[in-house]
DNA sequence: GACTCAGCTGACCGATCGGTCGGTCGGTCG
DNA sequence: CGACCGACCGACCGATCGGTCAGCTGAGTC
């Protein structure tokens, strides 16, 4: 057992966190035991249930950090005050990074859209949680979508269909897994040469598709 | 061994085609079992082993059905002589209209990602259909994408990257249930104006991100 | 009649699931 | 010292999973 004195050791429940996050990543929510997540921890299966009440909370707090971290990164441009061209190009880096940075959040999240418990609406704490985020999310991008072309730099585009668009191309290519990296003759997605090709293919893709005069380049860019 | 006998009227293999490729487009193949597809077929669970000899195997089948399905569509189109640009145009409402005639491809397309009986190489015969079918589909749509950059038609973007935002910005929105109904306001996704309004977006979405010159429509192309 | 055989079935199997329960251990406080 | 506590554990529970098996049925064939 670590020493009680020194600072934080891990932590448990962290430690919980992180591996939960790496298996449901992997397999999804039903596709992993409590069993399997408490071995890789090194602890009981019992222990598991001490810090988490059950399954589904542990896998919506698992969710809710992932949505936090992308919010922290994505919320901050697309409110911000540039040009709707620049946030556009920003909000797409401010995405691929995010996605990027965390191999497990794409996956995560792409499944959530399958997982019963978030279809249902069952609804713990955490689960509700889960929701608010992902739904200010998506509402400050539409929002966004919706400042671009009333100010007329955008086309007059169908706002949600754009949405599903732009968060469509940038979560699947994250979450395409040995898929994808078959795609990319077999090098991995989250190589530094790939994220940034993907970061410049994907922000010229929406500036053209997008901007009403797409004229000059995708725009001037240094986030992260 | 083949059956040249038997090709009956309702025929309780195509049933359990049927209702197990709703049931896993819904649930993915781990998240419903055996005995409820039986249930809903109104067999005992036995009888679907005396149709197919495990759920990986009845799943392949569900799954290549589905794919046969969207290439019938698509390759045609890829393969056609059009030019690049007519051909991407034309490719694209073929995609959306595979995908939008049955309502189940998208979600069994998108969850077969993850299934891990298609990421591990195990390979039933059914297994290597579904591989190859797939496989097809994906060259075809690069070699599609390569021609058009290399006739000049379309910019110099990355082939890979290409396919990867084009087949996640159709297959996503398709696959995203509840949570698509919910964007946009409550209205069915596969409604026919929904249909139409989405192949309006997409058409014209990819033909400004690709076409090198977008000056006209992404409709069709008068032949002069 | 006798025999075949596809279609189908209920009873059953071992494994695994999420979750519970009673209890151990070490540390802290009064 | 004894009381209390959070962390942790092994054993166990009922349910459900995919899959097996022996056997029933009815139509076709000689």
């Amino acid at each position: 057992m670590p020493h009680p004195s020194t600072a934080q050791v891990p932590g448990s429940r962290d430690k919980i966190l992180d591996v939960a996050e790496a298996c449901f990543a992997r397999s999804g929510l039903g596709g992993v035991g409590m069993r399997e997540i408490a071995v890789r921890v090194g602890l009981g299966k019992s222990s598991l249930f001490h810090h988490f009440a059950s399954k589904d909370r542990l896998y919506f707090e698992v969710l809710g950090r992932t949505l936090e971290r992308i919010a922290r990164r994505v919320e901050p441009v697309l409110r911000g005050t540039a040009s709707p061209t620049e946030r556009l190009a920003a909000a797409s880096d401010a995405l691929v990074d995010a996605l990027a940075e965390q191999p497990t959040s794409a996956p995560l999240l792409l499944r959530s859209l399958f997982e019963p418990p978030l279809r249902s609406g069952d609804l713990s704490p955490e689960g509700e949680k889960v929701d608010r985020l992902l739904l200010q999310l998506i509402e400050d991008f539409q929002q966004f979508v919706r400042d671009g072309i009333d100010g007329g730099a955008f086309r007059s585009v169908s706002v949600p269909d754009t949405t599903q668009t732009i968060i469509g191309a940038a979560v699947l290519h994250f979450a395409s897994g040995d898929f994808g990296e078959q795609l990319f003759g077999g090098t991995s997605l989250f190589a530094a040469e790939a994220v940034d090709r993907r970061r410049r293919e994907l922000r010229e893709f929406f500036h053209r598709a997008l901007v009403r005069d797409p004229g000059m380049a995708a725009g001037p860019v240094d986030s992260s």
